[in-house]
DNA sequence: CAGTGGTCTAGACCACTCT
DNA sequence: GAGTGGTCTAGACCACTGC
């Protein structure tokens, strides 16, 4: 579909957008995406068959596609095609989660669910998941361990309205990473999080948990991450025990 | 013209290895980075005078360049030319400072120097630093605050081999922030860093330092830091309050 | 083998900057 | 106007994948 508009700019006036002819390639394939027309793991068409459907050059389509690319949306694979992103490829596993051992391997933790359930949002979370204050949310509480040795108490809030059905049951069955849940069963795609981390000190209830001892250490990582088109779905309150592992981090 | 083979005009360039000719040209764009014979600021030669002088088409060139760029190591100027990067402009000042106010404008900080004196090495930060044990290291304690209100506490290991006739005068005497001078006065441009961050809690000395609480909770960041050629050049403990700051981080 | 993305070229024109 | 990077095209061939 959606031949006819941006075709007229193609031969040679600039006329409807003023934005370059990639630019607009690059919306409409981000178009696609959100409107899940094409979902995770699926193969989009083929630069040149893009190319024709689009009436432009297929340069003009791969520097479209090498930037979706370059911003982990899309994934090229020589000889085979290009790939919607997906969080159950084991490359994008630790994307998203920054802590490493500071002894072994970043294995995936365990994880036990402790609480799933409805909760109005708080003002606070409200307002960072773009809700009106009130409004329905599904709150996980979550215990990540390493070895039988917990590290990671998180608070999850989503919006109900897309998280239906959502139980701890399900969460507890599930073996992959939340993520690749989130997708599979909901289809909602986390593209990119922001986190705001600060020192903080193990409370009685939370350093029981931890297993460490009341006034311990603790990360605290706010996170908010993101869909497509910036839509904020998921706020996280994460409090990590550095004992056994580090924050990690690069800056380029 | 574009007919025989690509790969003569490759060989006309010596072509011992086996690499796309583009990735040949940025490995003789950076050899040129490396060594300091296009300096930070410098404006580099044009896409059209480097497609000359290395024999191969601007767009290949151009390729080269893109991805130069897209690793800050190149900033491109449309109408002027290709530079290369400094830690001198405003838009590269804040890549290697996380920590930002949790209210109000994230203003560079003051910086008084507690101490800068030669040391030797730990066997620890010798190891980072990829010197021998006991070589001869520049050793600077700093202290960073907002508004009057310290906030980071900094120690710094450099090579002294690197950094001769660093003194705290001239540190205490300039009012950019370090990399900068490092790089004007030392010609030394940290190109990126490693960081791991653990939560800790303050000790008698560090709590007077930055007037908080003994035992109050501080973020530990220890960052590496290279410069080109994936050469460490300076170690980096610091401890930072997070009363009213935070670490500030973008996963995508 | 056909189909995919990856590299390379050559040349056109546009947008921006400086003089 | 001259010189720079930015966009776009058209076509060639290479490297990889899977049938």
């Amino acid at each position: 579909m959606s031949d006819a508009t941006v075709t007229l700019s193609a031969a040679s006036a600039p006329a409807p957008t003023f934005s370059p002819l990639y630019q607009q390639i690059k919306g409409l394939i981000t178009g696609c995406l959100e409107a899940g027309e094409w979902k995770p793991g699926d193969m989009i068409p083929s630069e040149i068959e893009l190319a024709a459907r689009y009436k432009v050059s297929q340069g003009t389509v791969r520097k479209a596609i090498d930037e979706l690319a370059s911003e982990n949306l899309l994934v090229r694979r020589q000889g085979k095609g290009t790939f919607v992103a997906t969080h159950i490829e084991a490359r994008t596993q630790f994307r998203f989660l920054r802590l490493t051992p500071i002894e072994g391997e970043p294995r995936y933790p365990e994880s036990v669910i402790l609480e799933c359930r409805r909760a109005r949002a708080p003002a606070e979370i409200a307002r960072l998941l773009d809700l009106k204050s009130g409004e329905s949310t599904v709150l996980i509480r979550r215990l990540l361990s390493r070895g039988g040795v917990p590290f990671v108490l998180d608070e999850i809030w989503l919006p109900s309205a897309i998280f239906k059905g959502l139980t701890a049951e399900r969460l507890t069955n599930s073996r992959v990473p939340l993520y690749s849940l989130f997708e599979s069963e909901f289809g909602t795609k986390m593209i990119r999080a922001d986190e705001k981390v600060r020192a903080v000190l193990a409370d009685v209830a939370t350093a029981q948990v931890l297993k460490v001892e009341r006034g311990a250490p603790l990360l605290s990582v706010d996170r908010v991450a993101y869909t497509y088109a910036e839509r904020p779905v998921e706020v996280r309150r994460g409090l990590y025990s550095t004992r056994d592992h580090f924050y990690k981090n690069e800056l380029s």
